[in-house]
DNA sequence: CTTGCCTCTGACATTGATGTCAGGTTTTAG
DNA sequence: CTAAAACCTGACATCAATGTCAGAGGCAAG
């Protein structure tokens, strides 16, 4: 499979490819003339990173996670385990957080609707 | 109360509070001399900033949203009203975005801890 | 063979909030 | 009065993922 192929099955750029195996996030074999190849596998593992860059975790984190995901198998080191617990709990923050911001903004859109409606009956009358 | 001031109570830092006022998301009176003043109401004006920030609104949007807080009794203009909305919807999907991600890297520690465990008994027999 | 599309590397640009530095003025404490 | 600390403006730096461009080579179809 070559990168373009990849891209528009994985809904990324050519780009964002060729710099997640800049960051050693994907890895690629080379055709004789140069060209990457990659495994069906990789489709879903770019699904993966895209998560986790949209969930705020930078380059460097996602590479100590990644070896979990290739091979659980192996002994997983505590380092990994610990960043991974370390960024559950960062995620779990910045969700309570955001749900607070949501509702914050529910009671500020409650607030300007009754105002809204205040102001109709007004000029109603 | 004066830049540095509000900048410890708001804990946020004096760039930000000037990068907030050029943004026109703060207003400030000025001393003859120029320095900044600002009002006890700005600190939580800031902190609600900060919380919206932190949810992904740009500046942009911050401005535009603000009105809305600033005086609810007036007209909130439909612009606003469908920026909030929109902001919201865009929230949650965010939200639910990160819980199905930290749902799947809970998947991913349970799977790397019953490895581990494997892993101790073969070694411990 | 040629045309058109894909790929390669390398480099520079972008965005947005913030850090930082410089050089100068103001305020405050001793 | 003087020195330290806070403030001012303006400018440049930063980070990270991605866009974009340039110049060159690869590959399939007509």
């Amino acid at each position: 499979m070559r990168i373009g192929e990849l891209a528009k099955a994985a809904g990324v750029s050519v780009r964002s490819l060729r710099y997640y195996e800049e960051q050693r996030l994907l890895t690629s074999t080379r055709s004789p003339s140069g060209q990457r190849h990659f495994r069906d596998a990789d489709i879903d593992r770019v699904g993966f990173i895209q998560r986790l860059y949209a969930a705020g975790l930078s380059s460097r984190t996602i590479t100590e996670l990644l070896p979990c995901v290739d091979a659980p198998s192996e002994t997983t080191s505590d380092a990994a385990m610990e960043r991974m617990e370390q960024e559950r709990e960062r995620l779990s923050a910045h969700i309570e957080e955001l749900v607070r911001t949501r509702d914050a903004l529910d009671v500020l859109m409650a607030t300007n609707r009754a105002h809204r409606k205040t102001l109709r009956r007004a000029t109603a009358a």
